[in-house]
DNA sequence: TTATACTCTAGTAAAACTATAGGGTATATG
DNA sequence: CATATACCCTATAGTTTTACTAGAGTATAA
């Protein structure tokens, strides 16, 4: 039940983008070093991210990543479930992708699993990335 | 963030003893066979839930396995966690063995991390192995 | 034209997961 | 007291996932 890396690296640099919109285009290497992680690794992270219309990416010189939205549309679920998949503890309840098994009629332990997989969404939608922002410039 | 095999076999096995209850002692092969699974396997799961005092083993002919208290006094939550260690999505705010990273003070996603974990726990915390039970028995 | 920065694909070492296996010990029963 | 039953302990092996690393390519601002 732990979240890889994808997941804690990706809110982290999510979080960094959000932070820096204001000066334009973050690259990579800003956020790679910002938060002591391999660019080469970050990249692929980014890759989801973009695809999911979090972040928008800008070529070239002067370029990097911009939040896809506004910093309160973007929920850190959003942002777990880009990288990591559907959050879902077990896989036969998994909204996306069920993958049922013969017993899901009877099966008494799939419904704690959903309820489960709600309360865990729910936490995570409940934060948004400007709520992050907000809480990260209140630091001194 | 998906649980293991260990946590839904386990948790399987549990109830399988919980039902059997009032028949005695409930021998690995017979929850095996109930349940479809490797009887080697399901015997390494009883261990730690042995250790937690979550069953008490009755060795010798007519042994078993038998629920270490009233099932009532058994949740879903004491059953994972003894399994699969303590539930929680990352190790910094694991309450056993925190791995306190340098950026602690600062970190602005701990305190995301820690409401998951407080979530969770109590949603599996919700449901005892006796809950389960009486849905079992309502299913015809 | 050139440096910057994203894009795409492949590969790989280590860890975790999911078992399987062998040899032992305790105990109820006949 | 012999024996079948069933738990107990430790080791190991196959597979999958994770967490990177690397190479070659493309777009764009200056």
């Amino acid at each position: 039940m732990k979240l890889s890396t994808k997941g804690r690296y990706g809110l982290r640099a999510m979080l960094e983008i959000a932070l820096q919109h204001a000066k334009g285009p973050v690259p990579i290497h800003v956020i790679a070093e910002h938060q002591n992680l391999s660019s080469r690794y970050l990249e692929q992270l980014l890759i989801p991210l973009k695809q999911n219309g979090l972040v928008k990416s800008v070529r070239g010189s002067q370029g990097g990543y911009i939040l896809g939205r506004e910093a309160d549309k973007i929920t850190v679920g959003d942002i777990i479930r880009a990288l990591e998949g559907p959050i879902s503890p077990v896989d036969c309840v998994n909204e996306l992708n069920p993958d049922e098994c013969d017993r899901a009629e009877f099966c008494v332990t799939r419904r704690i699993w959903s309820k489960l997989r709600d309360s865990m969404n729910q936490v995570l939608d409940s934060y948004s990335l400007e709520d992050l922002k907000n809480e990260a410039t209140d630091v001194p």
